[in-house]
DNA sequence: GCGACCTAGATTGCATGCAATCCAGCCCGC
DNA sequence: GCGGGCTGGATTGCATGCAATCTAGGTCGC
């Protein structure tokens, strides 16, 4: 990890899920280079592998952008997530032990805790939540204990932590986003697959109405550069 | 595609589809390098895009290798490609046109007349079988009309090109995938989505099965060097 | 005799120079 | 005045040299 190529990755992965790397933004190897102090071998690289993960585009002999989304896109990308996830979700309930239901217990619980539409955190707040509902969405993938999934899923869900929209949950979409993980807990801890599969099904498909909606007003209104909250 | 880099990646991956680089052969950098009159550069770049693939595996400072398939990865692979071209047929089936229904007819009558079991082709030549039913997945997961979907594809149905498993094939796990595609066919051309996602979740479940038996066989008979024959 | 260390060879990782390609602006012709 | 062709600047793509790391073999010590 002391490697250059995978601290040039990181830093530019960083800089684009924070937002200091705007869509459409280019990613010139000389620029990359010198700004992160090493050669432009390692810089390609960092490109290469971003791009195959969808976050950059790269043209031939034209250089790396980051990639711009367009609602076609979100759409596709949630509905991806909602299969694999659901897949995912079914293949835990059959396998998960207690101790992991328990985790994933606790975590449904401590969202709840920092939600700001409840008062819990100032408004507008949602690094915590969106961290706890990352961790949560990956205990259950990790609990699946399909390699292929998980690497599959990797390329998909750092999309969300682009767009930030955890900020355009309405109170309403928090609760039920809620809901649904504590639906879900329950659904695994009874080892019910079809129930699990249904439920992740349900929440990543809300999300990406959630998603969807807040990119239309995007298009009709100014955009707010919020640098906070990331979807689920 | 005339840059060196594309041609080596082509140039690799053909070596392995087609069996020429065995399960585990190293693939040094210089080797490759000198045996494709190149340079290390583009060598290094297609080494990375085809790990990133799955199709070989890169370890740090240590160079790559031909990635070696466990059961467990043949069995979850199929899992996600029966929930994602499930996915796709759904789609397909609220969009496609007529037109490309009747090529996926004519596709799908045509592997039955190249199938060697019915004594149309030399026993054990699968080539012409294996590319028709590629083209006819491709076809359907194209008329999905999901680039996110096609790209996600992309990476999980070369396994069983390397796979070659066509030739394990019984005759009557042959009617069956046959009897799949006319099925799927009838499917899209009724513009019934649930119709078309749970056959084609079958017929990819199935293949699942066929690959897995004869992957035990595999392991305990000696394993038969087919140089032909391709899976679903 | 066996095991650990140490050295030598080979290979990957990084840096940098050069060639090829692309884009922008300008100039020329109509 | 306007469009097409062309040249200059910049950037990517490729080749290669050097340093760092790992593996294998041998040697020394116990």
């Amino acid at each position: 990890m002391s490697q250059a190529s995978d601290r040039v990755y990181t830093a530019l992965r960083a800089g684009i899920l924070d937002g200091r790397y705007g869509f459409g933004d280019r990613l010139g190897e000389i620029e990359v280079a010198a700004e992160l102090g090493t050669s432009r071998t390692p810089v390609r690289e960092a490109l290469r592998r971003l791009g195959s993960e969808g976050l950059v585009e790269v043209l031939p002999t034209r250089g790396a952008r980051v990639r711009t989304w367009t609602a076609q896109d979100l759409g596709e990308t949630y509905e991806l997530r909602a299969v694999l996830e659901g897949l995912g979700a079914r293949r835990a309930a059959g396998q998960v032990t207690p101790e992991v239901v328990d985790e994933l217990a606790a975590l449904a619980a401590e969202m709840v805790t920092v939600d700001p539409s409840l008062g819990h955190r100032p408004p507008g707040d949602f690094a915590d939540l969106a961290a706890l509902n990352a961790r949560f969405h990956a205990v259950i993938v990790g609990a699946a204990g399909s390699d292929r999934l998980a690497a599959t899923l990797a390329g998909l869900v750092q999309l969300p932590l682009v767009m930030r929209t955890y900020h355009r949950y309405t109170p309403a979409a928090l609760a039920r986003s809620h809901a649904h993980h504590h639906e879900i807990v329950d659904a695994l801890r009874a080892g019910d697959g079809a129930w699990a599969e249904s439920v992740m099904r349900s929440h990543v498909l809300a999300a990406r109405a959630v998603l969807l909606a807040s990119h239309r007003d995007d298009a009709t209104g100014a955009a707010a550069t919020d640098p906070e909250g990331q979807a689920s």
